[in-house]
DNA sequence: GCCGTTTTCGGCCCGACTGTTTTCAGTCG
């Protein structure tokens, strides 16, 4: 709706206002259908107003928008998808439609071959050019978002290169990078340097760089050999923390944060916050917020979700840090497929500063891991009590990742089940029952009075698999009824539960289990990605079940039977 | 289309870079 709206020339804050409004739908953990048919009013949540709310609700009554219905038999719906084209937004793709009835991308690339675009007014030689290298980039694989790991990857040896400029003091990766989002579409970088114009040359010259797609005295952007983009900002440094702040974002939290500013009279911007020429804070982040009477708000909280209402009452939470954590609950090794043994991941764990490690190794379900059979786990509870003999300052629990059936039940015998410190249970075939089916599965399984986690509990792969259909809210629910625990699995593939479920189980009362499915050693640090997660999901470290010390993580892992 | 301890009308965040212009519109973040 908004995309079309723009492109027919509407009132362009009645275009924001359908993006607003489809962003807080995207934002609230509870599904909006369920909200409807309880009848609550949508329109409490903001950005969303009597209209949207009765439009929202005529989606979910009908599956149809009939204004949608109406606004495409004035222009063709695909047009939509010409603005995601780099270089080309609402106005340009009005002015390709109306003058050259473009309403496709193959229109658009026969238009740009033909060399119509260029004798369009305000369209010249060089847009037509890029219109078309977009047009033909994006049939080779288009660049999605990249998962933070892979970002990781790309941003620490760019910033090492960087900070040997001369003249570079400062130097940080901003961004949903550092808002530990589960995945970043381009890596935003902000720097202070004494001349602007050496480290922007500096930039550009990075072996990596395939493009410079522009560059400037404080910006620059380019793209990797990867496909993947960069933008540097370069500021003075007393503007350093208004910038970082800036480029941290999210937008709609700098949104927000700027009209506080507007109604205190000031002018917030990536140079500082300014009394009418006076600049009174810019320095660092702190300052920035304490102009608008607001406590520093950490970055991985800055998405508009309600940070901001929690500041001004001064309840924001204290996120848990990698510090808080006692030790890992699920991990992997050789007796499965994993590549270290018990002894080796234990001595891992405690270099890592854990007081315990739980190793969770596959059940026999998982034939193609060499799950285990009740015999081999039984071998594997007397080698466990064997390192725990050997190794002190660690001890290693007793745990399996045990499949959850297609029918509910465990993949192995309660008699064995029993003899364990945790179970981890997961789902790892059917993924494609119905929602009710497979909801129905799970809380059958958490009936059992041996089930402990649920392990990865939405079963996706960032980028590769779609989660499998659950409904969230009575799984939660039921956790919460049985005593179980949810896992916020910190593989950087998974990151599931993410931010908004995270936020929801604390909500509800369910703690979580930050684990790391380790298979390997280095695994273990994939720790950073799920607290990363779990701060995005406003956990604190109570809220998380393995920042208890061991005698109190055995007491909340007995089942109330 | 949303919103309100200045307001139910009249505002709505702010700036950089490019290309096409000859002072700025469009796009992007």
């Amino acid at each position: 709706m908004a995309d079309l709206l723009e492109i027919q020339g509407a009132n362009q804050f009645r275009v924001r206002a359908y993006r607003d409004a489809a962003r807080t739908v995207g934002s609230i953990s509870q599904n909006v259908s369920d909200l409807i048919s309880e009848g609550q009013d949508l329109s409490k949540y903001a950005g969303i107003g009597k209209d949207l709310a009765g439009k929202i609700e005529e989606i979910v009554k009908t599956g149809r928008l009939s204004l949608l219905e109406d606004i495409k038999q004035e222009i063709p719906g695909e047009l939509s998808e010409l603005t995601h084209i780099a270089g080309l937004g609402a106005k340009r793709v009005a002015a390709l439609y109306k003058q050259l009835n473009v309403t496709s991308l193959a229109d658009l690339e026969e238009a740009a071959k033909d060399h119509k675009i260029r004798q369009l007014e305000g369209f010249g030689q060089k847009t037509e050019e890029s219109i078309l290298q977009e047009i033909q980039g994006r049939q080779e694989e288009h660049a999605e978002r990249t998962k933070l790991v892979v970002v990781e990857r790309v941003a620490k040896p760019l910033i090492e290169y960087l900070k040997k400029t001369k003249g570079v003091k400062d130097i940080e990766a901003a961004g949903s990078y550092r808002r530990r989002k589960e995945t970043v579409r381009d890596l935003d970088v902000l720097a202070t340097c004494k001349k602007g114009a050496d480290v922007m040359n500096r930039f550009v010259g990075y072996e990596d760089v395939q493009k410079v797609v522009s560059k400037g005295k404080t910006r620059s952007t380019v793209i990797l050999r990867s496909g993947f983009q960069v933008d540097l900002r370069v500021v003075p440094q007393v503007s350093y923390g208004a910038a970082l702040h800036y480029f941290t974002g999210s937008k709609e939290h700098n949104i927000a944060i700027r009209k506080m500013g507007v109604k205190k009279k000031l002018k917030i911007n990536e140079y500082g916050v300014f009394k009418g020429d006076k600049r009174i804070a810019g320095r660092n982040e702190k300052d920035v917020f304490g102009k608008v009477a607001l406590p520093f708000i950490e970055p991985e909280l800055r998405e508009n979700r309600g940070e901001i209402e929690a500041a001004q009452k001064d309840k924001l939470p204290k996120l848990v840090a990698l510090d808080d954590i006692k030790g890992d609950l699920h991990v992997h090794t050789k007796y499965t497929d994993g590549h270290y043994t018990i002894q080796e991941m234990a001595e891992a764990a405690k270099k890592r500063g854990y007081k315990y490690l739980a190793i969770a190794d596959h059940s026999k379900h998982v034939t193609v891991a060499h799950g285990l059979k009740a015999k081999d786990l039984r071998k594997q509870i007397d080698e466990i009590d064997k390192v725990n003999e050997k190794l002190k300052g660690i001890t290693v629990l007793k745990g399996i990742e045990v499949d959850i059936l297609e029918d509910g039940s465990l993949d192995l015998p309660d008699s064995v089940l029993k003899e364990l410190d945790l179970t981890v249970c997961s789902v790892h075939y059917k993924f494609n029952l119905s929602k009710k089916k497979q909801t129905d599965r799970i809380i059958k399984a958490m009936n059992n009075p041996y089930f402990a986690i649920l392990a990865h509990p939405t079963g996706r792969l960032i980028n590769e698999r779609r989660p499998y259909e659950i409904d969230m809210e009575r799984i939660i629910k039921k956790a919460k009824d049985s005593g179980c625990f949810l896992e916020l699995n910190a593989h950087p593939d998974r990151l599931d539960l993410n931010d908004i479920d995270a936020k929801r189980a604390k909500e509800i009362g369910v703690k979580l289990v930050i684990s790391t499915d380790a298979h390997r050693i280095d695994d273990l640090d994939y720790m950073r990605f799920g607290l990363g997660q779990a701060r995005r999901g406003w956990l604190e470290p109570d809220d998380v079940l393995n920042t208890r010390g061991l005698s109190d993580l055995k007491k909340l892992l007995k089942r109330k039977k």
